[in-house]
RNA sequence: GCCUCUGUAGCUCAGUCGGUAGAGCAGGGGACUGAAAAUCCCCGUGUCGAUGGUUCGAUUCCGUCCGGAGGCA
């Protein structure tokens, strides 16, 4: 336990107040950010995935941001490692690393310190079970991971397609199936000493009106260029396609939806993200929530990581 | 003023040849081990516009009234 890192993870749904926590803590407690997002790590995709600004970046050394062009898939396995090696790096140098980011995949992959099986390129795998898919249909592929995986059968629902083509491939590539996959992942225990903040609100609606805002500001800064940018590409842009923010505007460049419409539907798809991600934030162990809509979340945050860290970089606290 | 259409769940609309209703979306809850900003599961009582009438029984048929859309003058 001693010699265990210490880290702080910031989480939340989208427009919760990540990014300012994050640059507030790595501001009085000499940090350093890590990037837990999907779609952030891209270069040019800056307004729609809600990156830190130029500026904001300036203040405290980001990682994983602006790393991968957007044709690069990128994935869980991926992010716990270049997250680790961040980690170890920002410590080494004695300095505090802050995790900051909405994918609870990736957070969860993280803290638990995940071990993915050694997978060798699955691209031929995954077209053949494509394949078999639009043949066969997906109640049978999903007959052939009962056979192959019962127990994991009977915690997926059938109409699960991805997740029942995923455990296929898992088992062809490695020879060993996904409950094998999910027995075998998980070391004795968690590879960091971390202190997890979740951002949370008491009201709803306050939440929503925040993405409501947020896209709107987004609007005005340009994000229809980046969106036209990603629809152009969107053959080529495996995993960034799927972004909220770009996708929703593909109407609009077909001509087949007003712009009106479109941003409606960002919003609407903004929405229904943030409740998902508080589905999985609200399962998560050990996440100490804090309500953007009635308390000082900044200062009830530094406060947290004060008495985490046992040292105080700034001087005192501020209501003094 | 006359004629036609229309008023059903927060929204868009089905439907009931008269036995008090159901989809999609929204909303709520949940799952999640290499696509996760993805993918998937569960949850539907609402004066069926108002009011009279016919009827054992009306949201459904008839009358009147009040909204809304269109057409003719």
């Amino acid at each position: 336990m001693a010699d265990k890192k210490k880290i702080v993870v910031i989480c939340g749904p989208t427009a919760s107040g990540k990014t300012g926590l994050a640059l507030e803590i790595a501001k009085r407690f000499d940090g350093e950010i890590i990037s837990a997002d999907s779609m952030q790590i891209y270069k040019g995709l800056d307004i729609g995935t809600a990156k830190a600004t130029r500026q904001e970046q300036r203040i405290a050394r980001h990682h994983l941001v602006d790393i991968l062009s957007p044709e690069q898939p990128y994935n869980a396995q991926l992010f716990v490692q270049m997250a680790s090696r961040a980690i170890e790096d920002i410590s080494s140098r004695g300095k505090l690393p802050i995790i900051a980011g909405g994918t609870g995949l990736y957070i969860e992959s993280l803290l638990n310190g995940i071990k993915f099986s050694r997978q060798p390129d699955n691209t031929a795998v995954k077209e053949k079970i494509q394949k078999i898919y639009e043949e066969k249909g997906g109640q049978y592929l999903y007959s052939l991971l009962q056979e192959i995986d019962p127990d994991y059968a009977a915690k997926v629902h059938p109409n699960n397609v991805i997740r029942v083509m995923r455990a296929i491939e898992i088992y062809h590539l490695t020879g060993r199936n996904m409950s094998y996959q999910i027995a075998n992942s998980r070391p004795v225990s968690k590879p960091y000493d971390s202190l997890i903040i979740g951002l949370g609100f008491k009201d709803r609606n306050k939440l929503y009106e925040n993405i409501n805002r947020r896209v709107d500001i987004m609007m005005s800064l340009g994000i229809l260029p980046e969106a036209e940018y990603v629809y152009k590409n969107k053959d080529k842009f495996k995993t960034c396609v799927n972004a909220i923010g770009y996708k929703e505007f593909f109407g609009y460049f077909d001509g087949t939806s007003t712009l009106e419409e479109c941003v409606e539907k960002l919003k609407q798809a903004s929405r229904n993200y943030a409740k998902r991600q508080m589905t999985w934030f609200n399962r998560m162990d050990d996440v100490n929530w804090l309500f953007a809509d009635e308390t000082d979340c900044r200062q009830a945050a530094v406060d947290m990581v004060n008495r985490f860290t046992g040292r105080c970089i700034n001087g005192k606290s501020e209501n003094q």
